[in-house]
DNA sequence: TTCCGTGCAAACCATTTGCATAAGC
DNA sequence: GCTTATGCAAATGGTTTGCACGGAA
């Protein structure tokens, strides 16, 4: 369920293929086929801590690490891990889409001038006091940005 | 669309000059010229109360009101008045950016299935207990976006 | 074998840019 | 006149789609 931060050996899968096994049972319980490329993308994705990727940066990181995805399937493994839950898009103003791997209840940080986005644990920020959902409707999250920029 | 609008508690709505005047002084505080079609798309945006609008949706708008205007100019325009400080963008996972009128301290619903973006009066909401920045970071601004979905 | 997943390239859509023309001052 | 805006169309950048092939069940 959850994954140990502290992999000494990130790479390869350890020696009773044990991680290859918790990603592949992973994904077939998202109802996903634990495919060569959704279980590389796997990997890269939660076995180094929580994360904030764009499709093009994790696209990046899989060919330099010789996996070989195209671009279209890594845009189609995050939307199918984000329509599994296990991801969570975070919603900045940049026009590019960022997939958190955290997906329990938190906020963010947003750096303006870098672009970059950090969890903020729910436990640091209290909202409270919400309004009222019109009627029909109900509140499916609350999202809190933190827009960050250089002091002057 | 008329000149002749109620603002309760418009402090902008001239008292003896027309609105074409006040608009004009708006834009020239903000350090922008009062051309005919900045001052065309400060009207639109800005006789009606709050709103929120995309690029292309204020387009469409002013080319019914036979204000003609490029798709171009009103990019530029909008970015120009956000950073003039007389528009705020707002971001929400949709990947159209939304500008909204209201550049006072307050939050968001965004309606999910209808791509909408509602105001709720910072009063409405309670944020406390913010985290602190970063070295070298101060908090720019805080945003709430409460997500609504239908009741199912 | 039957599907589902993948790769590729082309398509798409919102947005930006370069450059010649037009408008403010 | 000198400068700043605008319009157009073409370029861009992120994302998506259609279709033929290849791998999983």
């Amino acid at each position: 369920m959850t994954f140990s931060q502290n992999f000494k050996d990130d790479r390869s899968a350890s020696a009773d293929g044990s991680e290859a096994l918790d990603l592949s049972s992973k994904l077939r319980d998202a109802g996903l086929r634990p495919t060569k490329q959704r279980l590389s993308l796997a990997h890269l994705l939660y076995s180094q801590g929580n994360r904030h990727v764009s499709a093009e940066a994790l696209h990046e990181e899989a060919l330099g690490a010789k996996v070989d995805v195209s671009l279209a399937t890594v845009y189609n493994t995050l939307h199918q891990f984000t329509d599994a839950g296990l991801l969570r898009a975070v919603a900045v103003e940049s026009s590019k889409t960022y997939f958190d791997t955290n997906t329990t209840d938190h906020h963010h940080f947003f750096i303006e001038n870098e672009n970059r986005v950090v969890d903020v644990p729910a436990s640091q920020i209290n909202v409270s006091d919400l309004p009222e959902a019109p009627e029909g409707m109900e509140i499916a999250r609350v999202d809190v940005i933190v827009r960050l920029r250089k002091k002057t």
